[in-house]
RNA sequence: CGGGACGUGGCGCAGCUUGGUAGCGCGCAUCGUUCGGGACGAUGAGGUCGCCGGUUCAAAUCCGGCCGUCCCGACCA
């Protein structure tokens, strides 16, 4: 309705999708460009949503049996070589400290990319027997990796994550905790907090982390049809072990190597978050995400909207919705409308003299844009009640979208003309051969996991019946 | 790193072809009128045109180099 008669504030997502993304991070005022190329400066707006992220995330973690720790920035540069795929895959894009304290080093630092190395130096001292096994770990911290084509969010040369490291008795052991981080950690989070729909499987063995063994994968859709890894996770197999020398007496008294995986997510997911919900008039966020769940506007001065408003956004606070008042009435109503909806608070409540004359307020929904006039005794169930409407209508619709631009193929150019706008389901036979992987990557795509016919996920590739998700990515 | 586009007040742009004392819209400040979907008027603050060098009496405009941003690739959370 109003709808129409708006001037659109941001490029619209059809006209030019990455433009589109420019401008939510500007108007939601989510991050900037930092002064060194491909490093970003996140706002408090966007910060709040990492917070959610990490608070989310970390509690899954704990669960899992992690416990959190901390291994230092630099790296010694000798630890870095130590595994040879891992050298390879990481050399390209490090940042090498050579000066410190006004001297050359004798030892270049390594500025991490990611802690394998400094994890396994330590758990290599502190595991002595099967019985220190396993051992949990996880650090919250920032890595750097020099990207030759830095966006915010998606791919900056200094991010935010959280990297998980862990040490087994088994191969067995390794795997399913490999296994239980992308289902109970990654997997429960992305969908049942961001509502965003994932395809989860693994990676061809060409696309593996440096110097794993299996690589397990979160695949969104973003709504330009591009595909985003939201999340990964690795068995390392014994290599780093190997490397380390992270050796456990068994209960036979027999030195034996262990185990490791490890796992991360990083502050790409808020990139995901924009780019899997946000529509022509800015962010979505799910509730279950937002770290402003409803804003109470006053539409008007006057001292009943105001008492009327501040007794709302009390109630809604009991009711356990993280609320906001909007008191701004000097500024106009449209332009504060606007700015919510920008920064996706998924329920604005407008509280105004016209309302008030019925003993009503209007509730009005982010996600659908439905609107309600509902009594002012029952506006703050009817908020709360919203939140878990929102949040399963967000999950539904994402998957409905997701869902309707994944095209099942046979052939090559059935991929290709699938993933020109979404993801194609082919078999994975179809895609495995070098040519193929050629064919697919002179249009820009990859096979972005491989799943089982029933959509779990496979021990390895050479599984028959399997079936690979091919898309554009970011 | 390869290809393309671009860099002019906070943001978006015009000016550059045909060198000659920097302009528009939005935003911002003050005042007034407004106020249920980014209001209007008046006044005002704010830039030396990404950086370095060259040509010239004179450079935002011409030439060279560098840096950065965005898009498309290759690399990747």
């Amino acid at each position: 309705m109003a709808a129409a008669r708006r001037a659109p504030v941001i490029t619209p997502q059809a006209e030019d999708f990455p433009r589109w993304y420019q401008d939510v991070l500007n108007k939601a005022e989510l991050a900037d460009n930092g002064p060194v190329r491909g490093t970003m400066v996140i706002r408090p707006y966007g910060f709040g949503l990492w917070e959610r992220m990490q608070a989310e995330l970390d509690r899954r973690i704990k669960l899992a049996g992690a416990e959190n720790a901390y291994f230092p920035l630099f790296i010694p540069q000798s630890y870095l070589t130590r595994e040879s795929e891992h050298v390879e895959g990481f050399s390209p894009e490090l940042a090498v400290v050579t000066h410190g304290g006004g001297k050359e080093l004798e030892e270049p630092l390594v500025v991490r990319p990611t802690s394998e190395t400094v994890v396994g130096e330590f758990m290599a001292k502190w595991i002595q027997s099967y019985r220190d096994l396993p051992l949990l770990l996880n650090q919250w911290a920032n890595v750097v990796r020099w990207e030759l084509r830095p966006r915010v969010f998606l791919r900056t040369s200094e991010f935010l994550w959280q990297e998980g490291h862990t040490a087994h008795a088994t191969r067995e052991d390794a795997a399913a905790y490999a296994a239980k981080i992308l289902h109970e950690v990654y997997a429960d989070f992305m969908v049942n907090v961001l509502a965003i729909p994932l395809y989860l499987g693994i990676k061809p063995s060409y696309d593996r982390f440096a110097g794993a063994v299996n690589t397990l994968a979160c695949e969104a859709m973003m709504r330009d049809g591009k595909a985003l890894q939201m999340g990964t996770s690795h068995e390392l197999g014994q290599n780093f072990a190997r490397a380390f020398d992270i050796l456990y007496l068994d209960g036979d008294n027999n030195q034996q190597l262990a185990w490791t995986t490890s796992w991360g997510a990083s502050t790409r997911m808020v990139g995901g978050l924009i780019m899997a919900h946000g529509d022509d008039n800015g962010l979505r966020i799910p509730p279950a995400l937002a770290h402003i769940q409803a804003v109470v506007i006053m539409v008007r001065e006057g001292d009943e909207v105001d008492a009327a408003a501040r007794k709302l956004v009390a109630d809604i606070g009991d009711h356990g919705v993280k609320v906001r008042l909007d008191d701004r009435t000097g500024a106009p109503l449209g332009r504060r409308l606007t700015d919510w909806e920008l920064k996706g608070v998924p329920v604005r409540i407008e509280v105004g003299p016209r309302e008030l004359e019925r003993n009503e307020v209007t509730v009005v929904r982010r996600d659908t844009g439905d609107k309600q006039r509902v009594s002012v005794e029952g506006a703050s169930a009817a908020v709360a009640e919203l939140m878990d409407q929102i949040q399963d209508d967000m999950l539904a619709a994402a998957t409905e979208f997701r869902d309707s631009n994944t095209a099942d193929a046979a052939t090559i150019n059935e991929v290709l003309d699938a993933a020109a706008t979404g993801f194609a389901r082919v078999p994975w036979q179809v895609v495995a051969g070098e040519d193929a992987k050629a064919a697919l990557a002179d249009k820009a795509v990859t096979v972005r996991c491989i799943e089982r016919a029933d959509g779990t996920v496979p021990d390895n590739e050479n599984e028959p019946d399997l079936v690979a998700y091919c898309a554009r990515s970011y």
